[in-house]
DNA sequence: TTATATACGACTAAATTAGTCGTAATTATT
DNA sequence: AATAATTACGACTAATTTAGTCGTATATAA
């Protein structure tokens, strides 16, 4: 458990590298891969999906690239993990889509203990707490 | 990441059975296991791992079985997980055993940040904060 | 027109997790 | 003494998830 995954990793290496950008200024993905030794097809999807969520803005064209939508402040991590993992946690627990303990679970509210400690923890930090 | 894998939840199924026997009564992995629906010799192995770590006290013989070895109280979370699952975390990031983004990692000290926020948080936690 | 971007889905490879099996040792019961 | 039920443990296979690649389409500056 609680391993972070290359997607989140590789996504918060991005996000750092944009937010010391200047104001206005595009990395490519090509750019950003070949900076940090990241498989460039790879992160091109992470920035993509970055993209589709508007936490960053892509730019198409020849001399297009990536830039912070957003003040990263205005990002708070559950979110950020929701978007590059899919509905956070130890949280889609077993039991909740398909569970088939039927016969007497009792561990479903304590693993929701477990999932409210952790959410809430994550709502209370930004991107920014992050990559800064 | 953050998704609790069965190991971790049959561990803490198992565990929440013995606390609620009496004093002293065994329960066998067969009969957890059929109680919950669990394949029995992963179970078995959980039990056995638990029991070499000096959570849970094994009877062998006929009769034998599995009891609590300390009040739940004084077994931390953290140490829980990594009984279970090795050292914690998102933790062993990539940066710590072999990393290769050594050309320019910029994301080590944010991810020992969240690192730190998650094991301090399961470090206040006891075992029985969770199984009761 | 060309070169360099983003966009995106389908596919393959690698790693991790889950589960099974075989065999040995222990002990209560008969 | 034999049997049945148990813990102990390592090797193995299967399933799932994660990581990475490839092909193709579209956009745009030069």
């Amino acid at each position: 458990m609680l391993k972070i995954t290359r997607k989140v990793e590789y996504a918060l290496i991005a996000l750092r590298h944009l937010q010391a950008n200047k104001e206005g200024q595009l990395s490519s993905a090509k750019e950003i891969a070949e900076t940090y030794g990241i498989p460039q097809e790879l992160l091109a999807k992470i920035l993509q999906r970055l993209a589709r969520e508007y936490i960053i803005i892509a730019v198409k064209g020849a001399t297009g690239g990536y830039k912070l939508a957003t003040d990263p402040n205005t990002i708070n991590m559950t979110k950020f993990f929701e978007i590059m993992e899919g509905p956070m946690g130890i949280m889609d627990c077993y039991f909740d889509s398909g569970c088939d303990h039927l016969h007497g679970c009792t561990i479903r509210t304590p693993i929701n203990r477990i999932n409210d400690s952790i959410r809430s923890m994550f709502n209370k930090m930004t991107l920014a707490d992050i990559t800064y």
